[in-house]
DNA sequence: AGATGATTTTAGACAAGTCTAAACCTGTTT
DNA sequence: AAACAGGTTTAGACTTGTCTAAAATCATCT
């Protein structure tokens, strides 16, 4: 029941089981674990089985990994590591959002309660990463923020840009590309039944979207 | 002789190595690193044939190790990264000198290039750690400077506190006690033949300092 | 229900880095 | 020169996290 120090493997799994869950209650399957970790299934069901043993995680064979509330404590928390030091490295340092993942992936692991806390002070305590994702709090709160992805908006509906779904450095260069970043307002203006792609305008621009890319634009629209 | 990437053991044998040598030509004992990487002699003497199997130093048995212009070249931007990185923790986010060494110690081993010209950029080309020691610029050359300890100093003799031998926690902490910061402008008094300690005056105080204290506490002094 | 195919687990192996215990050098003393 | 004490290296073992290959289980379709 105590605070046992994680390795870096350990945390990482945890914070995989964790972004694999989302909001459902299930459990995640050893094989998606191993797509996202770039690992076998073999060395998951190890890992799961060593975190099960921690209490991090429940698992039954065959049935999946879901975090314990410690589990999903210490996943939270590494997350809030992460998150911060990707505002540090775009705000402070000046990396491109689509910069910032791969080296918050090796900060995210320094072991430092104090670190941390004086990383946010420093940073003014943001509320939200350079993806739009929230940053959660000390005690692990996290406040979500009500969007909806661009395919999910009607003709005429009204909004600004608060995250993406993917983060993966392509598609962060295309937005940029199009001039679509964190806090910009869009309104759209049509959807083609025929391909389902979106076509939006901003203060600037006209830009046509395809379905795929207005499933991966989160939108905070305006409740009139 | 391409560059391969260095596990984290690897680095901290060779940084080491590096700051066991000093100036000097001698290859380092084995029981000198282990006592210094708090290991066992014979996990040394296993590190050290690996890393001399790669040409980062040159190894003969019982002879000891010695760093290799490659393996030098590598001590050395570990060195910078540390530093680097315990200005960030001073400067930007107000640890007290005597607490940056540990998180650096682990902020040292992160992999990105970039990553550390963007924060050397970003705290302004310091040229001194905390602790007064020099920072190795992107090639590796490093500028010291012309410093002694103060039990070298003669009675008259004036000088700026540059830096210190000892980077305990209970050092530093004695020495901000006592008002001693980098930057003070100290004279020494008078030296006494009975135990060598030192009485030096400052712009606020006089303050007596043992032999130990004295030895690692080191001041550019004025060529008048 | 039985067969098929995909997923998951087990078993055994490996590399890195460490350890203990035993064997081995080296330098100095007698 | 022999003996001793220290330091050093070797040998063998352990842990962590990974892998491959084989066995087990689950899900689905006929």
């Amino acid at each position: 029941m105590t605070e046992q120090p994680l390795t870096r493997s350990e945390e990482n799994y945890l914070k995989a089981v964790y972004s694999l869950s989302g909001n459902t209650d299930k459990g995640v399957s050893t094989s998606d674990l191993a797509t996202r970790l770039e690992t076998k299934a073999s060395s998951v069901t190890d890992m799961v089985q060593k975190l099960a043993e921690k209490n991090l995680l429940h698992y039954r064979k065959y049935q999946g990994a879901k975090l314990t509330p410690g589990g999903k404590a210490a996943a939270i928390q590494i997350v809030r590591k992460h998150r911060l030091w990707e505002v540090f490295l775009h705000e402070k340092l000046g990396f491109a959002w689509d910069e910032v993942h791969d080296i918050a992936e090796q900060l995210e692991h320094i072991k430092s309660e104090e670190l941390i806390l004086r990383l946010e002070r420093f940073l003014g305590h943001p509320k939200y990463d350079p993806h739009g994702d929230p940053i959660p709090d000390p005690d692990g709160r996290i406040q979500a923020r009500r969007s909806m992805p661009v395919s999910e908006m009607k003709p005429g509906m009204e909004g600004v840009i608060t995250g993406v779904r993917d983060s993966s450095s392509s598609f962060l260069q295309y937005l940029d590309k199009q001039q679509l970043v964190l806090g910009t307002r869009i309104s759209v203006v049509e959807v083609f039944d025929y391909d389902q792609s979106v076509q939006i305008e901003t203060a600037d621009n006209r830009i046509t979207l395809s379905f795929d890319v207005s499933k991966n634009i989160k939108v905070q629209v305006e409740n009139g």
